[in-house]
DNA sequence: GGTCGGATCATCT
DNA sequence: GATGATCCGACCG
């Protein structure tokens, strides 16, 4: 669709409270660390869903067995976007069900990447319900983004948000409150055979939100 | 409370 | 042809 002329639209215009690109520029297990407490919120499909995000992990580099760009891996179609701009989403689908969210960090060229494992949610917490919704129960609000593939769906992240900015519409992070260290439980990592004992999993300490197999 | 298996497909060997 | 950064319902205790 065709733009007026002199006028981005809202889509392609920067969120003034979104984090700036600089954030991501850092290592992946400083961003994930650091995004634990922030606003993740999406305008997808005109509803508008927000949540705080409780729990992350890191993939830190191509040193990381367990990363979708590890060395043995190399560069491919699928891990493309790691490699690119930090601050943009890595979106990829697993076990051909489920969609998980990333957000690209460190440097260009350098593949690294945050997962968003948990929200808080905020706002559209009825929208959230209603895309979870499968079978007759109705979910608990503490089933409704406890978990990657939970935060894609609740949120309505498809892989058509692959490569995605994620400082604009429909999908962007904000700055939350802030989340001293000492509530920030770390662990590791949850499904991956790889790199098992690498502690790069960040949650907040007693937040009902967070994924099941979380450590306390 | 815990454990187990099926769903389902893009990606890579 | 095998695998996987998951979820859910079924079953057992």
């Amino acid at each position: 669709m065709k733009q007026p002329t002199g006028r981005a639209s809202s889509r392609s215009r920067p969120r003034a409270d979104a984090l700036v690109s600089s954030s991501y520029s850092r290592p992946a297990e400083i961003v994930a660390r650091d995004l634990i407490g922030a606003i993740l919120t999406s305008t997808i499909d005109g509803i508008e869903t927000a949540g705080r995000i409780v729990e992350t992990e890191a993939y830190v580099g191509p040193h990381d067995p367990a990363s979708h760009a590890a060395e043995r891996i190399g560069r491919t179609a699928r891990n493309e976007p790691m490699f690119g701009e930090p601050g943009i989403a890595y979106v990829y689908r697993i076990y051909g069900i489920h969609w998980c969210l990333n957000v690209v960090t460190d440097a260009v060229d350098f593949p690294a990447a945050v997962l968003i494992r948990a929200i808080e949610p905020i706002r559209g917490i009825e929208h959230m319900r209603a895309r979870r919704h499968t079978g007759q129960k109705r979910l608990l609000d503490r089933d409704l983004t406890s978990g990657p593939g939970k935060v894609a769906q609740a949120l309505g992240i498809t892989g058509a948000h692959n490569g995605h900015r994620l400082d604009r519409a429909p999908l962007w992070v904000s700055a939350g409150s802030g989340v001293t260290p000492a509530a920030v439980t770390v662990g590791p990592r949850i499904g991956i055979t790889q790199a098992i004992d690498w502690q790069l999993r960040f949650s907040e300490a007693r937040n009902p939100y967070v994924s099941r197999g979380s450590a306390a």
